[in-house]
Order: C-alpha cells, then sequence, then structure tokens
DNA sequence: GTCTATATATAGATAGAC
DNA sequence: GTCTATCTATATATAGAC
C-alpha cells in the first residue's frame, strides 16, 4: 500500500515493496491502454521478466491489483467532495471539484483507469463507492433532483477523463487548461 | 444480414433467418448491458436456449456478432457525415449531424453498443471505420485545426451515448429532446 | 522472494451424428 | 438446423521446490 519503503524496513523487504509497486504499475499502464479484461497476469508477468506465480504473491487476485490501482483516485475524490461538501456558493463548488479532478488527472494522465468498462464493474466495492460519489457529485452541483439536460452535461464533464488518450499531443498545461476550461463551460451556466 | 425474410424464402429459411436475429439482438443486449469482453458464446446460447454450436452455425465467429451489431449504427453516421458533408452553414451542419444521431439513439436506445471497449478494438475493421469517422465529424464541425477545448467539446457531446443507461426513466421524447439540448449546447458557442 | 509444475475452469471453435 | 462431444488455447490460481 506505501508508495516508498518505510523506515527500518529490512534491504529485502525493501526490494519488495518497489516490486510490488513496479507490477502495480505495469499493471495500471496496460489497463489503461488495453482494458482491464484484455490484461491477463501473464503479460503483466512477461513486461517485468517475471512469472505469473510472482505476481500472485504480491497480489492475491487479479481484482486486488484493480482495486489498488483504482485506490488513489477514489480518496483523492473522496477527499475532494468532503471539501467540496462545505462550501457555500455553487460557483465555488464547481471550481473546486473541477480544478482539484483536473489537477489529478494531469498528474496521472498515463495511468488513468476507467473504473467501469471491467467485468467486474458489477457489485465490485470499488465500483459501488465510484456509483455513491457519482451520485454525490451531482447533488452538490446540481442539487437533489437535477433535471435530464444537468445530468447529461454532468456525465459529459465527467466523461473527458476518457478522452485522454487522445490528447497526448498536448503538453500538461495545456491538458490542464483545456479540461479546466471545457468542463467549467459545460458545468456553468446550464440553460433550464 | 436482412432484417425480414425476403420473399421466395423457404418456411425453414425463414425460420434460420428470425433465429439468427434473435441471436443478434440477445448478444447485441448482453454486449450493452455487461460488455462485449464479458458476454461468452455460452451465456447467449444460455440466454435462447440453445448451444454454443448451434449459434457457431449462424456466426462463424464471436467478432462476427459483433460486426454485425456494429454495422446499423456504422451504416447510419456514414450516411450521415455524407449528408452533413454537403452542408454549406456550419450551423445547419452541427444541427443536421446532431438530429440524426440523437434520433438513431433513442431508436435504439437498449442496444447502443460503444464501438471502443472491446480487447478487439484494435485492428477491427469497424474500429478502423469509426475511427476514420470520428476524426472526419469532428473535421466537418471544427475545421482542419481544431483547438484543444473544441476536441473536448467534441469529446464530451459525443460520449453521452455512453449516459444512455443511467437515463432509463425517461421517455423517449423526453430522453431525445434532452440529448439535443445538450449536444448543441456543448458544440455551439465554444470559447476561442 | 521467485521459481516450476500443475490444477481447474472456461473461453472460442470444430467435427460429425441426427 | 440443432445437437453432443471434443479440441485447443488460455485464463486465474495454488502447491511446493529452491
Amino acid at each position: 500500500m506505501m508508495a516508498t519503503p518505510a523506515r527500518g524496513m529490512s534491504a529485502r523487504a525493501a526490494q519488495a515493496e518497489r516490486t510490488r509497486q513496479q507490477i502495480l504499475e505495469t499493471a495500471q499502464r496496460l489497463f489503461t491502454e488495453i482494458g482491464y479484461d484484455a490484461t491477463s497476469l501473464q503479460m503483466i508477468a512477461d513486461e517485468m521478466g517475471l512469472t505469473k506465480a510472482a505476481v500472485y504473491y504480491y497480489f492475491r487476485a487479479k481484482s486486488d491489483i484493480r482495486h489498488a490501482a483504482l485506490k488513489p483516485g477514489i480518496e483523492r475524490l473522496k477527499s475532494l467532495l468532503d471539501e467540496v461538501a462545505e462550501m457555500r456558493s455553487r460557483r465555488a463548488r464547481v471550481d473546486h471539484l473541477v480544478t482539484g479532478l483536473v489537477d489529478f488527472l494531469v498528474q496521472h494522465r498515463h495511468a488513468v483507469m476507467s473504473p467501469a468498462e471491467s467485468s467486474e464493474a458489477k457489485h465490485a466495492p470499488d465500483d459501488e463507492q465510484v456509483h455513491e460519489m457519482r451520485w454525490r457529485a451531482l447533488s452538490l452541483i446540481f442539487g437533489e433532483e437535477p433535471t435530464a439536460v444537468e445530468r447529461l452535461c454532468f456525465d459529459a464533464a465527467f466523461s473527458l477523463p476518457r478522452s485522454l488518450s487522445t490528447l497526448a499531443d498536448l503538453s500538461d498545461e495545456e491538458l490542464g487548461e483545456a479540461l479546466r476550461t471545457t468542463m467549467l463551460r459545460i458545468l456553468l451556466r446550464v440553460p433550464s
């Protein structure tokens, strides 16, 4: 779970932690590039010069890798929504949510996994959480009873992470600015 | 390939055509609900009370079912773009594309398959075509050198088909109107 | 900590009976 | 036209040697 080996760890344990982290990064990249279902543990092992069994030493199941890969994004989104919930004006809420999300997206632009689009999407605890947060965000932005158009604007704006792969030619700054501008435009001034 | 058995067909052949069509509809529904990769031929066969081998009699491979399921949408989009290309004003082009697309989406709202999100997405001819049409549509709406924000607005608007499943509570009329309004709002009056 | 070897399940696909 | 039976490949996952 740790990004860096803790102090006091043996050299062996530190190496193990690095290996674990590398598996996670490799898996995350493959999930992003070709999708979760299409990524086999064999591919992950091959890319790292390990065997499947070695991968299983670090993760008990394929779904655990998915869980670990999704975790930082889920945590970030959760705390972002907590912060947003404290804000009074709608404008400030939208602004904070968009800015926070865009910053996270740009930082992880090459490893952004959409939680949906996996055959595990049903009943997996991660996806339950994402689903709940989606509802929470919708309420925070458009109130308890959003109109159909508002719901669509919400979906349109927050579907943009899926488009990251088609924007590889942009620098981090350009990408961030474009994402922020577009999301704000879609979410603010929605016609009734 | 035909939606209805042609005149002069034997009763046996007509029955075969119906079975083929039913397999297609069942598969399409499952592809939409749980995704292409997660749908096995066994599931399709089970839902219809057939065996896998029977399904293979009608379709030589799983990918052929996908191809047949995608075909109507691809054809519709292709002719729509041909029509749009003939129009002079940008406003008319956006209007015609959005209206045509929304009509198609509402009509097939329970069986809309996103061409991407399958492990076959690479090098499958269907996806090549969709990719080309995406570029063509982008050029028709925003010109040959769209800005980053314009590309994002394009993606946001045309990602909306993915949201159909979350709008099951709307009537066809409500859905169509909301889709049309939202897409037009996102695609028109994009800030420079 | 990483390996070989293997268990088990299921995928897509085919051959041939009826 | 639909079936049973089977093939082959590959998936996730485990046991136990080193």
